[in-house]
Formats: C-alpha cells, sequence, structure tokens
DNA sequence: CTGCTCGTACGATAGCCATCGTAGTACGGC
DNA sequence: GCCGTACTACGATGGCTATCGTACGAGCAG
C-alpha cells in the first residue's frame, strides 16, 4: 500500500463541485454551528478535536452539528487515535465562492462584538 | 398629520439594530427565497411587486416566503394600492455586515451559472 | 355599489431538525 | 486481554417550516 492507511476510519465529504450555496448557509444559521466555525476559523489550521469544544449540548447533539457541518462541505473531518479534528474546508469554500466565508465569519464576529459585549 | 399616512396598511419590519446574522443566513438558505433576493438585487431599486415573480408555488406559499425574508430583515414591503412593493434592505444589510450581501449574491450567480447552465 | 385583482389569514399536513438518552464501536494504554 | 476515552448509531420527541386550500380584506375600475 501506498500510505498503509492513516488511521482506518475515513468519513464521507462531499466534493468540492458537489457542495451547495444553500447547505452552506443553512450550516451557518445556526447559532452553535456557527461557533464552530468561528473557532475554527480563528484557531486552528491543523484542526481541533471535537472535545476541545465547550458547546451547551449532549455529545450526541454535538456529533449531529459536525455532521451537518461536515455534509454541507463547511469541514473537513479526520480520525486521529481516538479523536477526530474538525478543520475549515477553507481552500474549497474559497475557491467556490470567493470571499463568502471572510464576510461571514467578518459579519459574525461583528454581530458577537455588538451582542455579546 | 405630516404625510396623511401613505398607503393606510403597513407592515412590520425589524428595526436595524434587530437584525439577527442567522435570521438573515437562514432566510436565505431557502433556494426560493434566494431566487426572490436575487431578482430583488439585479432589478429594482424602486420595488417589485410579489405578482411580479413567477414563483413555482401558490400564493399563499408566496406570501409566507415574503415573509420570511421581511421578518429577518432582508427585504422591505410597502403597500402601493393593491400591490406591494418589495425591495432589499441593502442600505442595513451592508452597514451591520459590510460586504456580505455581496458575498452572497455573487456566490450565487456562480453557482447558478455552474448549475444551471 | 359591484365586481376584480392582489395579497393575507387560518387551519391542516407532512417533513425536517435540534435535542436527548442509551447502547455500542474504535483506538490506545496497561 | 481489559479498561477508559472519544465519538457514533439509533430511536424518541417536540418544535419548526414549507406547502397547500379555502375564505377573507383592501384597493381600484366600472
Amino acid at each position: 500500500m501506498t500510505t498503509a492507511v492513516p488511521s482506518a476510519r475515513v468519513l464521507a465529504h462531499p466534493a468540492r463541485e458537489e457542495i451547495r450555496l444553500e447547505g452552506v448557509l443553512h450550516a451557518l444559521s445556526d447559532p452553535l454551528r456557527m461557533l464552530i466555525v468561528r473557532e475554527l476559523a480563528a484557531g486552528a489550521e491543523a484542526g481541533l478535536t471535537c472535545s476541545h469544544f465547550d458547546l451547551p449540548v449532549t455529545k450526541s447533539t454535538s456529533t449531529h452539528h459536525f455532521r451537518v457541518l461536515r455534509e454541507a462541505g463547511v469541514i473537513q473531518q479526520n480520525y486521529r487515535g481516538t479523536a477526530k479534528l474538525n478543520a475549515l474546508r477553507r481552500d474549497d469554500l474559497d475557491a467556490l465562492f470567493p470571499g463568502l466565508l471572510d464576510s461571514v465569519l467578518a459579519a459574525a464576529a461583528r454581530q458577537a462584538e455588538r451582542l455579546g459585549g
């Protein structure tokens, strides 16, 4: 084998051409998911584990939200041992919708500053 | 009175500060509503009537979608006789989320070109 | 005033979705 | 091999939402 399988389990991601704007906007229209995306954008090139996020929901619900983001093509997920690394698909999103992600992130930051103090 | 009531019926709109990013993104995550917004952006400074749009749904459903857009703060609606004029709230959106609307519209146009031929 | 057109309101329905709890699987350390 | 940790799968549930049909209200043309 070429790489002897990185870490066995692989998750299904949509190809770049399959990413739909409606799906991305819908994925980002949930406050919890927007929070995840903002943290990923701020923090991590390499990716953050699911458990890094301190979300006010159960793990089941977390899994659900991460799955929505992945299936919409917003994030990429890879197993790393027992953990799972999440990273923004910035390249794909920028290629498909130039400037969109940055505008949305800026808008979210602006609103957070305006409302959250 | 100052203006003697423009045309009687007035619709409730959220104030600029009440517009929430999640709401805007959710409103735009429906293909039908995105289509409406795109036509409004392309065509009309003054506004377009509801009946101008040739949507593949009943009038009830149209009313519903226009209402969602209005309550999210994306469009402004004003009665003009029996018709109702719809216009984008570009000023408010640009003030709150600079560049967001243009990015989204560009993304939608790009996807339409990519998929619709 | 009588109709006509444009849009609304209301009720019904079916589908999606955010949330939870419980039970289970994969991986790494001992 | 066994256990703990990290995440998943599945089923249930309550709420939202897109859709429709029918009945209604508001303005305009006669």
